[in-house]
DNA sequence: TTAATATATGAACAGTTATTCATATATTGA
DNA sequence: TCAATATATGAATAACTGTTCATATATTAA
């Protein structure tokens, strides 16, 4: 292989091969990820940016069945993105930490759409 | 439904259903975290923090096949992740913007791994 | 123009995932 | 304990996605 940077980028790739994370380390991250890929998703972090919810007002904001909500908040808190407490007969969900509204905002400035 | 926040979290998600963006912002905020949501994807992202490269050193940085990055390259091109520009035979890659560095490095810290 | 090199891409297959439907579990009030 | 309510979950199906293989396109040097 020959190109004109040929020097500066076998070193990059020399620089990024020493430094990758563990194989494990790269699947927890896709996974942080793959559990905010979704539209139907999305929709129920962007509804627990205002506030904290119970299943049934979640299924107000962001619509469909309560099935398939309660199937996407069980992926969402596996990834740790959300975070449940029961009170009472309902459980209450809200997002995880400060970082999750963070990305939110971030990509959400990167595609130049308001929430 | 009736839960002792009645009150809160039917305001919660009455304003969650008055600012829910958009169908199809949402749907390209999901496309910009599908494209994170790969290992294949992640390690090559994770390569380009260290400077632009071209495809031969792409995938000597990261392994695998080179239809498979090229394939993988053109995912996150047309996501918004990462930019190209043709450099004599080569296509060079780059990181797209700093957002990108940033949501990286965000999911990182939340996932408490070193990049 | 031709050969060589770098990158891209279409088709096919295997693996993954979101939704639906039916049902199970857990909590509360009577 | 029983009925009602809130939430979770297993199975099935349809849709989607990553990789591989073969091949196409684009650029350069001769």
């Amino acid at each position: 292989m020959v190109c004109d940077h040929e020097n500066e980028h076998a070193m990059a790739a020399r620089r990024a091969a020493e430094n990758m994370p563990g194989t494990e380390e790269i699947a927890r991250v896709a996974e942080s990820f793959k559990a905010l890929s979704e539209s139907s998703r999305l929709k129920i972090l962007f509804a627990l940016r205002h506030g904290e919810m119970c299943v049934y007002h979640i299924v107000e904001a962001v619509g469909g069945t309560q099935s398939a909500v309660s199937h996407q908040l069980r992926i969402l808190k596996g990834a740790g993105i959300v975070k449940a407490r029961r009170d009472g007969q309902n459980i209450v969900y809200s997002l995880a930490d400060e970082h999750v509204v963070a990305v939110l905002e971030l990509a959400c400035t990167h595609q130049k759409c308001k929430i």
